[in-house]
This record gives structure tokens, sequence and C-alpha cells, in this order.
DNA sequence: TAGTGGTCTAGACCACAAT
DNA sequence: TTGTGGTCTAGACCACTAC
């Protein structure tokens, strides 16, 4: 059980474990060996173990619980982002509502609305002044009593002022999604664009969403348009964890060039 | 400069540093001060200073290299993965490379086809029997000649034995995209799905796309349809350092329920 | 050669969980 | 109380980079 260089001897050590992982000797929810009974086995310093340990938790691979010990990372299930609920017609509840109903999860969503001035970004996106006067909107998403998703939601109040949708979730269309609410003032959205990336949480995302060390978050920029006018732009934040994102492409039929 | 509990000392040091990172006093690209001085300044450690900065590698905010010092990570140009790519008519170039042309970036591909039995996930997928022939092609894409996105394509050796597009990248249309090349065969592609999620690398493949700790890929699961069967699947794993997956839903206007 | 990070230890003390 | 992980150190030696 004897380990030497070149590789750091903590790579090797997290390689062995890893391995135990991925053909299946340890499976999720087993725990590993304790800290104390590999730096035994592998006659390496406590620290040397634990920094092994720790090459798997960014990995993603395991989970530690002080106290308790370390475990293999079990998935939990999948919620699934579809842009097809980004659409008019039977289903008005907001996409994040209909996703959760259909993947059998309770959702419950906490919001605050306020006055802003337009953020140089935001300003941006909705093709307005910088400065001008917008709402923006805090969403935060639980499914089954958990934060899954955080947003901001940004709407020119020059469009919005004065009708019923001025503060998104009040009024008689409070509880519905974009599309409605619009719908609703007589604007019509005609298509939705979203650019998505990913990255490792800050450490204030990583507390709201209740991410463990080695999850990314998916970063999600959000426009409504309606023709050319932008109406609704947000920033969303899920947890890889518990999202996956699908879209269908239409390939038109048509001539080749 | 003292520090001390309840918060680990470690923490508090990276809490430090990322402020100065947020607050622009570094600036991306700048170095960090060297962990010698850092634990001189800090009254702690060397192992202890290290240990702070591995926590800011590992959020993606600092790159180590080894001899040279730390610096803040500069974001390199992004990639567009836009689902609007993949269409028929002008473009038949595959999507890779027309986004890359767009990005003004010079773009190569690596490729290998051999022949396959299906596993289970993919007969799944291409809704065929587990074990039935395949193709299975990888490619390596390469961006100002760094690799950026690795694939695994499969498609059913059923549907294109004998014809030209039997192995894809061979034959007339060879560097053409999967919707032209389908169409070649008179098979017309209708609909492309895609799944994306998030994750760690694995060693491996933090290797072959030369992602820093701390960089997450995109996995996408991706699969061309013509009509009720699917003809294509892939899985595709993307830096999200080089990646935003952009995409466009259209809201068909009708009658709101 | 000097400066930087990479790694490791032996032992210690602390905090949390289960019994 | 026992076992688990969390953290820290003082010093050491190694590897890489730049000059």
């Amino acid at each position: 059980m004897d380990i030497t260089p070149p590789q750091a001897r903590y790579e090797q050590v997290a390689d062995r474990l890893r391995q135990m992982i991925t053909d299946g000797e340890l499976r999720p929810g087993d725990p590993l060996p304790s800290e104390t009974y590999l730096s035994e086995q592998f006659n390496l310093s406590r620290p040397t173990i634990n920094k092994a340990v720790r090459v798997l938790v960014t990995e993603g691979l395991v989970l530690v619980e002080h106290g308790r010990g370390s475990f293999v990372k079990t998935r939990r299930p999948l919620l699934r982002l579809s842009t097809e609920r980004y659409r008019r017609g039977v289903d008005i509840t907001p996409p994040f509502m209909a996703e959760a109903a259909a993947a059998n999860v309770e959702s419950t969503v906490s919001h605050d609305t306020e006055k802003a001035d337009a953020p140089e970004s935001v300003a941006h996106r909705l093709r307005i002044e910088p400065g001008a006067p917008v709402s923006r909107t805090r969403y935060t998403f639980y499914a089954d009593g958990e934060p899954v998703q955080l947003s901001v939601q940004w709407e020119s109040l020059t469009l919005t002022r004065g009708t019923a949708i001025e503060v998104p979730e009040q009024g008689p269309v409070g509880r519905d999604g974009v599309v409605a609410r619009f719908d609703h003032i007589g604007i019509h959205v005609t298509h939705v664009h979203e650019s998505v990336s990913a990255r490792m949480p800050t450490p204030v995302e990583a507390r709201e969403l209740q991410v463990t060390a080695g999850t990314p978050v998916f970063h999600i920029t959000r426009t409504h348009w309606a023709g050319e006018t932008p109406v609704e732009t947000a920033d969303i934040t899920a947890s890889t964890d518990r999202y996956a994102i699908e879209h269908t492409q239409q390939v038109p039929l048509g001539e080749p060039a």
C-alpha cells in the first residue's frame, strides 16, 4: 500500500479512491474509509489524506459531513428547464412551476419587487437609457422546500407603469408567466432568447442554493421580446445538481444551398 | 493584519483576497502577493496561505503558475454555441465551424471513425437494439489551435451503410454538417434536441480540454431527428471557459387560454 | 542563483455526531 | 466517550521560472 513520487501522494490516493467510485466498488451513499484508517493504510499523514479527499469533493464526487464521515455523492432527481415551456396557450403558469409539476415536485416561490434605476448592463439589454425607471423583482424558487433557482427580473416601467402588471407578482395575472402577463396589457411576446453559461458559485450563491463544493451553477441571461422590443430580462442562477436545460430546434424543410 | 477564529483562518484570507479581486483592486492578469509575503503579513504559516489561494483557484478566480506566481484569471473570448446554426440552407458547414468563423477564430478538427456495437444508452437514444451496428466518430475541435470541444457521435449503420455518408467525415459531403449529410441520402432532419448539463471535468477531460481547476464543463447530449426517427446522437463536452450556449424560442401568437 | 509555488509531516487541538 | 473530519504549524525539501 506504499505510495511514492513522482506523482504527488495525495493525487495518487485521490486516484485510487476515484477509481473505487467509478468502478462501483464504492456506491452512491457509501461511506469512504475514515481518514485515520487511510493514513495508516497508505502510510501517509492525515493532512495528506484529507487533501486527497478534498480533491474528490471539488470534483463533485464526494460529500463530507463533519463528524460523520465522507460519502459518495448521490444524484438528486433532476428538474428540466425546457424552453418549450415558453409558450402561449393552455399553459399560462410560469415555466418553473410547470416544470416542477411535471417532475412531481412541490414548488413554491418567494419574491420581492422594488423600483430602481436601470444599471448599465440591464439598460443595454432592455434597449433603454441607463438610469431609466425599471422594476426589479428578486425570486427564489423552491422545489420540495429546497431553494433551487434564484433570479433577478427587470422590466421597464415605461412599458408597465399604470398597468395591472406594474408589480409583476400582484394584480389579476400576478401568478402567471411573463408571456401571459404582457398579453394582459396588449404586448405580445414573440420570442425568448437565452444565453447559458456555467461557473463555480460565489460563496453567497453556494449558501443560498445550498450547493455543496464541487457543484457548478448555471447562469442564464434571458430576455423576452415583443417583435423588436425587449420587454423583460432576467438573470437566473440554478444549481446544476438539480437542473438540466433542454431545448428543441426545428430544422425547416427547404432547398439546401 | 491578525486573523483569528471562529472562522477558519484560510477562509478569512481567501475572503480578503476575493474582495480585492471583486473590488477591482487586483485586476485580471495581476499577480497576487506571493505566499511568503502573505504568510508574513497575516502571521500564518505558508501551508495555510496556500490553502487560501487554493480556495480561489477552485472558485475559478485565480490561476497558479508553478514557479511564476498566482494571477487573477482573465476571461478568454467566448464562442457561442447557438442552436440557430442547426439549419438547412445557405450554411451547410457544421455548427462548430460556423460559430468559430463568426467569432473570427481559426478552427480545425480531428476525427476518427470506427464501427461498433451500440451500447445500451446509445441504443436507447437512437431507438435501436442494443448491440446493433453503429458508427462511432470521435471529434476534437480546436479554436486557434487550442482544444475546446470534444464529442462522440453515433449513427446507426442500418441507415447509412452503403451510402456516401457511411463514414461521416469521408465522401463528397464529408465536411458538411449532419443536416446536409443526411439530406444527401434522402433523409431529412426535422429537429434537433439537446440536453445541457454542467459538472466538473474528469481528470482526463481537464487534460484534453486544457481547462484549469475551477472551470466546469458543459456536457451536452444532442440528437438529430428525421420526424419520429433519431438519426444521429452525440455526447459533447465543452469548456465553459470558452463557450456560452445560446438559443431563441419562438412564442407563436394565438389565443391565450 | 533567487524567488515562486508544490508537497509533506508529526503532532496537536478543536468541533461535530453518534452512542 | 469515542470516532470522525477541520484546521494549523514550523520546518523541510522539491520543482519550476526568470535572470
